[in-house]
DNA sequence: CGTGTTTGACCCGCGC
DNA sequence: GCGCGGGTCAAACACG
């Protein structure tokens, strides 16, 4: 986690010419503006023509055209932000990715820094349960289909490493609302909750959960907070679906493109991460475009100049409206 | 009343 | 064998 963040270079060019007073504008502003333009002509060519009017429209278009640009660059600011988080969560996996392989080659108890979590969920009062059944080996590890193809479906959304050690457990980071108890990653497959633990070195539980979409799906997966981030939420999954993904994910932009790269070197990894992060920037982006109306206008109302001048250049539009209108 | 979640109990491998 | 820790089960519960 160095200062590599930098690298984001690409200067904000947010340099839009946001203009607090007056600015040269042409007729072209948001649609919406010409259209009230245009009604405002038309009434005032039946009723007169004075100079207001015509100051008025202008300030209308001038007020359009900044409203223009203020979108803009809130859009520009919200991929922006959008990117830059992607990157955070990009790293942060490749931090955590590396941290744990360099702990599977030299032991843990590197980081000594957190607390001792061990909340021991196991009561030491437990009942003798007569379970008939019994069987079904907990602990033997699940059999897991054979190794079908290799298509790793699991590569949609979120910025997703695949470590892949071995065989069919791939491990992703999703970056999550840390106040976020759910603990549920959306990954377009329907998922059933069936256990919840303590673990040793993480005070956050973790949870486990059993494709639910097909009832012979043996896929699983295992859901838990970063120790050390609580806003990454750390998503091991394990088996293939034997089923179509239910739900597409978004972009259906699935990169066809074979991977016949295993070993891809840390750079690559990296590199291919952001790409994967880029990707869901702009995803983000999209889904996020819709409220981008919603933010500006609570930003705007939000601001209570803004609210009084609107109100009162309301009113007095409304007041100059009523007697021809009635 | 069916379905999914919660949660304590249980299983099992592992190290001592 | 025993304790520990991770994984799973299933009764109880919540929710529509
Ligand atoms: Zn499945």
């Amino acid at each position: 986690m160095d200062e590599q963040w930098a690298t984001t270079g690409q200067q904000p060019s947010l340099s839009l010419g946001l203009t607090v007073g007056a600015v040269p504008m042409r007729r072209a502003a948001a649609p919406a503006a010409t259209t009230r333009v245009l009604v405002e002509e038309d009434f005032m060519s039946v009723k007169k023509g004075n100079h207001e009017v015509e100051a008025l429209e202008a300030e209308l278009r001038r007020v359009g055209e900044e409203n223009r640009r203020l979108g803009e660059m809130l859009r520009a600011l919200v991929h922006k932000y959008a990117d830059l988080q992607a990157k955070v969560t990009a790293m942060a996996a490749a931090a955590a990715v590396q941290a744990e392989a360099n702990n599977n080659n030299h032991q843990q108890s590197s980081t000594t820094a957190s607390e001792e979590g061990g909340g021991s969920a196991a009561s030491p009062s437990r009942n003798k349960r007569v379970r008939s059944d019994d069987g079904s080996g907990a602990g033997a590890g699940f059999v897991t289909v054979a190794a079908v193809a290799d298509h790793t479906e699991c590569t949609s959304a979120a910025a997703a490493v695949k470590v892949n050690s071995g065989s069919k457990v791939s491990r992703r980071f999703v970056h999550a609302d840390p106040a976020d108890l759910s603990l549920v990653v959306k990954d377009g497959y329907q998922w059933r909750k069936y256990g919840q633990k303590v673990t040793k070195d993480n005070p956050c539980p973790r949870a486990y959960f059993r494709c639910s979409f097909a009832p012979a799906c043996p896929v699983k997966k295992k859901v838990q907070r970063s120790a050390d981030d609580k806003a990454l939420l750390v998503a091991t999954y394990e088996g293939d679906h034997n089923h179509a993904q239910p739900l597409a994910t978004g972009t259906a932009a699935k990169n066809s493109a074979s991977k016949p790269a295993p070993p891809l070197g840390l750079q690559e990894q990296q590199r291919k991460q952001q790409q994967e992060a880029a990707a869901m920037a702009a995803e983000r982006e999209t889904a996020e475009r819709k409220n981008l109306a919603e933010q500006m206008a609570a930003t705007l109302t939000r601001d209570p100049g803004f609210k009084a001048a609107l109100v009162s250049a309301l009113s007095g539009r409304i007041l100059e409206l009523s007697p021809a209108n009635n």
